[in-house]
DNA sequence: TCCTAGCCTGCAAGCGCTGTCATGAAGGCA
DNA sequence: TGCCTTCATGACAGCGCTTGCAGGCTAGGA
């Protein structure tokens, strides 16, 4: 700054004032000041603004994965949208239970961003309070927080109308499938599982707990005996929900390879618009992934601005059935 | 860390030493001001180190799009590696022409980070001299640049033994597919392309230009009409090889569409074994994305840490064919 | 012409650390 | 016992910026 200082033959007060957008500089120095930074193509340390305002001109996001891609579509929502804001984009991907203690113990984000955004990470009570006490703006997204500021979808009443829609195909008999989910990683399938049961009785229909079934190793052989263990129910379903995408595609492969035709025999929904889906041909309830991420920062920067009032607002964002070639009313007659 | 110094009953200087793991501190003054460290759960500033050291404890990585599968998984491979390094992870997602201009204009990450990673991006030759002038270490990622640091994998060689492979099978007639990028975004296929046509060259199949592809619109109608222009030639090919999984996934769409059977009357062959190739059952090459990542963070470990003499190393990862089901012997004999 | 009010601009302190240098304590040796 | 060495620790300057304050300059009114 003091290179561009001399060069434009003002004091490095005057370059800060000029770089920051501070009225009170005239507009021939602004104007000299400018394009000398531009020549040196300055670029300021933010070390050194964030030691003196506090700010560091970054946000850091908090996710269980950088492979999902829900989490991918979420991040290129915000990427932009950071930019936009002068914001920098530090990613912490906690994966595993060792990474997640040392993350949760140290708090790595402390005083090194402007605010932590809360990732689809279902939080323990005890980290819960560890981010309370971060000292900094938390932002859930893709996750509600009561009396946080929150981006999320209604994960229930999507699932409600999923399961609505096979129900007005004429399905009677339809499983829910979910991931085993020891970890306790990944945000909780509850709402969805809780729309598609409050379907089913909606329509009078009682439940049976023989067609909720959690599958464990579903990226391996999982998958294969799920179906295997439905299809032989003395009443099986003609439908089949998933809680994911991810979880359907190894679902209609499972099914592909037993010969079981989709949607003729079984009828498979999932949940989320994953990019594969349009390729799959399944139907599906789209969450806006990106626009999640975008939403996120809107709500950061009002949450960073501290233009309050809006502490502790929450963004709900649209789901959208998305019906294509998987669901078809049921082979055979309504019972 | 004044408050840390205070509580463990020592000068600031001292908790600095201890925290940073210099031996200088005795074993009972670096006991005290670890519980104390803990107990306040301090976590430094890294601003105002930095700002002494000149070391920001942060690597940018440089990125053309966050939604791909590949950078999501060579990321999942750097973030743990960072992580153990100390190293931070910050992102810049460029997607657009406005963004990629804007980016190579300012530079936002000099001096705002210890090393930049490029990952899979083109660099017009002007670019690459503003990142030479950037002022920090660079290593690519899944690009080669000569006389740099670099990752990747020998894209011709694994699209030699792609195209052998199918060869063996028993087919002459090979189409290769790739995106028609006009945008020069990504890393080019170049190689991929040189790889297949050396095999053919190496079979002596005379190389025939209606048999290499650019699929405008890929994501959209483009697959349909490429197909139907292959297979409408008067010799059309019996076996497809894409550029990527993902072009072979909408490849694979629009033959169930057209009702043409795979490995039936078609092969197909990806390139990358996305997560998806192996649902999709597809034969593909694999390159080892989370690997690249990890070693890009070995690299770039080398190269902050001026451990020289390595300057300009490479490393080459090796990629593997995966035989699944798309791939078959051609229907019609050979002639 | 002098005074006052604005506008711009420069000066200097200090943000939270690191690293150099100085200091003090403890121990070894003659 | 006295002197020198070694080790552990503290004091302090300064990293590159921001910001409150002071001061200089211009213009307008009396």
């Amino acid at each position: 700054m003091a290179e561009v200082a001399q060069r434009a033959g003002v004091s490095v007060s005057t370059v800060s004032r000029t770089l920051r957008g501070l009225s009170t500089v005239s507009d021939t120095t602004r104007a000299r000041v400018e394009a000398a930074a531009r020549e040196l193509s300055f670029a300021i340390t933010r070390s050194a603004s964030s030691l003196v305002t506090g700010r560091t001109g970054r946000v850091a996001v908090l996710l269980p994965d950088l492979e999902s891609w829900f989490l991918g579509a979420a991040l290129s929502g915000m990427a932009p949208a950071l930019r936009d804001a002068g914001l920098e984009l530090l990613v912490y991907s906690v994966t595993d239970v060792h990474e997640r203690a040392d993350f949760f113990d140290r708090l790595p984000a402390r005083r090194n961003a402007d605010a932590l955004l809360v990732v689809s990470f279902a939080l323990s009570p005890t980290e819960r309070a560890r981010l309370d006490d971060l000292g900094m703006p938390l932002v859930f997204v893709s996750q509600h927080a009561p009396g946080r500021p929150s981006v999320y979808v209604d994960d229930e009443d999507a699932a409600l109308r999923g399961t609505r829609h096979l129900l007005n195909l004429g399905h009677r008999r339809i499983a829910f499938l979910q991931t085993a989910d020891g970890t306790g990683f990944t945000w909780s399938s509850k709402s969805r599982l809780a729309g598609h049961l409050r379907a089913l009785t909606e329509a009078g229909i009682e439940p049976d707990d023989a067609l909720v079934l959690s599958v464990p190793d579903w990226k391996g052989n999982g998958m294969a005996a799920a179906v295997g263990r439905l299809l032989s129910l003395q009443d099986p379903p003609t439908a089949l929900f998933t809680e994911t995408d991810d979880l359907a595609f190894r679902l209609l492969a499972a099914l592909r390879d037993a010969n079981i035709p989709v949607p003729g025999r079984v009828s498979v929904m999932g949940f989320d618009d994953h990019v594969m889906a349009g390729v799959m041909g399944l139907t599906t309830l789209a969450q806006p992934a990106v626009e999640i991420g975008r939403a996120a920062v809107r709500l950061t920067r009002a949450v960073i601005d501290g233009s309050d009032g809006d502490h502790q607002r929450h963004i709900v964002l649209p789901t959208e059935l998305v019906p294509r070639g998987t669901t078809a009313p049921p082979p055979a007659p309504v019972r």
